[in-house]
DNA sequence: AACATACATCGATAATTCCCGATATACCTA
DNA sequence: TAGGTATATCGGGAATTATCGATGTATGTT
């Protein structure tokens, strides 16, 4: 097999345009999140899953879904700090989704 | 928006092990299919419907709605010439597509 | 302990997608 | 024109996804 088969479900993923608008918003948290704050001192460890959640109009529970399936393929990754979890893009693999379009 | 909403229909269409794998076989149709002639003399025009329905296992009515659905966001190109329809890859898009996910 | 907050999971329904068989359409040949 | 081949489209049942409200679980506060 040329694609690994996880590779769909990242696609998959990506198919549905509130995770793709997530993914987005995470890009650059500074101005898409109006009281955001790094969490972690210098360590950025993203954006807590209550405030993308005010920002997108869909329901908590919803949200919640959203960034673990975001997370199970690995397109972000996850942090609980106390009683948040800060979700953040992983640039990594994303990049190499992008390279695997030209070999693709 | 900074996505065009555009790309989260590409993203569905590649959200499907078959229409995944159709793309690749079509990266390289003289090894993929064994019988494949180029159809236009010296211009490529890509493989007919028939090929890649044989060798997809699926019958001739989904791989040629996966074709249309793949041919819709871009992926493909579309050459009719007699009774046949030559499918051939959109460099152009999937070359775009990896960048994208570069500024995403 | 009692309660509040943040997030995850469960259960359900509507919408969409997958993939099929049947049929229609286009083109070719005799 | 009649018949054959290649592809497209239609209609549908099963599977998956989208999204919700309700509830569960972990953590923090008093």
């Amino acid at each position: 097999m040329f694609v690994p088969m996880d590779d769909v479900e990242i696609f998959k993923a990506l198919g549905n345009k509130n995770r793709l608008q997530i993914l987005t918003w995470l890009k650059d948290p500074e101005q898409h999140f109006i009281d955001y704050m790094p969490a972690c001192g210098d360590i950025d460890v993203g954006v807590c899953v209550g405030h993308i959640h005010k920002k997108s109009g869909l329901t908590q529970s919803t949200i919640s879904e959203y960034l673990s399936v975001l997370h199970r393929v690995g397109l972000v990754s996850a942090t609980r700090i106390g009683q948040w979890t800060y979700y953040k893009r992983n640039e990594e693999t994303i990049a190499r989704l992008g390279n695997l379009m030209n070999t693709l």
